[in-house]
DNA sequence: CCAAAAGTGTTATAAATACACCCATGT
DNA sequence: ACATGGGTGTATTTATAACACTTTTGG
């Protein structure tokens, strides 16, 4: 980003945004293989990626907030999103912008809130925005160099991925409408992080009810078609709403 | 609070905080018979209650922040603080301070950070500040009138607790240095809201190694004198790391 | 003696885990 | 033919729950 931008920015960000408050999105998504992380890179920020953020707008609920600057930088629209955790230490952004001058916008003390996205990743169309030069997913076992706290914010989101997977089913928002159980057991173990039985799986997951068969399958593949499936929204939000996975 | 004294704690914030941004802790505590929260009551405000809250300076982590506003509202010292939601809808504070000033620290629009507290009944004296004419525990079950969305932040709490205390373990900071079995039990029961089977509960807890039995029991009761136990810290430590109760 | 506490035994049930079998089907 | 997918069977292990019995002990 050049210094005048930057400055421009900030000017409008002093009176458009609350002071001191950011907002970072950890975006998953899921391409068939592996869960991914949306991250972008600044311009002239050498080798470090950022997760991207925002501010939130003075009349703007939090959670309005952070689906806007997802939908900004993603162009993701029905995505599930949740606070998952504060990052409100002093020493979070020591050290960046010390070349600008104190009234920078960017150079406040910052507390930020972390939000955790599961996005389909088809719907998904990175967006490089002035300020950036780069924005891509990334598999989370093979992330880059990033700024600030962001990789342990990412770590966090992970770790709180994973616990909520345990007693909520996932899903819904990280695979397209249609999808396979081959395809939806890959998810788990994606997110999980290891191999998952598949009879057990599959029917644990029935067991749930969430799932609706579809009379079709998904041809073209090498082998037998496998049956399609879509999410039973009714009774996937009832079961997000129990907590007795 | 008289005008005054709000006109004049204003202008304090503004010098040394952070706007928009505050704090709300849930406090519990345990009295051997029923989980309590700690409530403020301020004056001129009718008959509703307040969370103790505050505000964050501008070089004090969030962390920080909470644990002091904290011992200035209980003088709880060694405590178990954990932020667990974020509150920042448009509509929370609305309605109030409108007969004031649009400059008014307090009437701008606040994102609160909720932290919920563990401590020990015994080691807390409630303190009645300049701002409250009341301050005390109050059951989880038989809550006030609230301001705001107070008594939402408390439930969400509660929901937070109940589900900390399937997989972690707790107690270290809600009862006293040395408890008895019985007491524990008691503590569990209080926070899930039903009864536990006395066998099986001291099984399983004997199980996770959390309990150091010391050579003593609690004299004077009317009957058997139980033993008295204390947490092993490095033991309870390590199980809070795990998730798998 | 009585009531609470401590510790253990037993049994039923449910959930998680690991394997394995059979059938279908697209190339 | 064969690799993948769909569906089910089954045995083992582990966790949860309900209940009961015994012993100890303070008053």
């Amino acid at each position: 980003m050049q210094i005048k931008e930057i400055i421009e920015s900030s000017k409008r960000h002093w009176e458009t945004a609350l002071p001191h408050l950011s907002i970072d999105c950890v975006v998953f998504g899921f391409d068939q293989q592996q869960l991914n992380v949306l991250l972008l890179k600044l311009k002239d920020n050498a080798e470090n990626w950022i997760l991207p953020g925002g501010y939130v707008l003075k009349k703007e609920a939090l959670d309005d907030a952070a689906r806007r600057i997802l939908k900004e930088r993603s162009g993701a629209d029905k995505i599930f999103l949740n606070a998952f955790n504060v990052f409100g230490d002093l020493n979070r952004s020591e050290g960046y912008f010390t070349e600008y001058d104190d009234d920078l916008w960017h150079k406040q003390r910052f507390v930020t809130i972390g939000y955790y996205a599961l996005v389909d990743h088809e719907s998904v169309t990175p967006v490089i925005d002035a300020s950036s030069e780069d924005c891509r997913w990334m598999p989370i076992d093979e992330l880059p160099e990033m700024v600030m706290d962001h990789k342990s914010i990412i770590e966090n989101a992970l770790a709180t991925l994973r616990e909520q997977i345990r007693y909520k089913p996932i899903g819904y928002n990280l695979l397209p409408e249609e999808f396979t159980m081959p395809e939806l057991q890959r998810l788990y173990e994606a997110v999980l992080g290891y191999k998952l039985n598949r009879g057990n799986f599959y029917r644990r997951i029935m067991r749930y009810n969430i799932l609706k068969k579809l009379d079709k399958e998904r041809k073209g593949g090498a082998h037998k078609s496998p049956i399609l499936y879509s999410f039973d929204k009714d009774n996937y939000q009832k079961a997000l709403n129990e907590f007795s996975w």
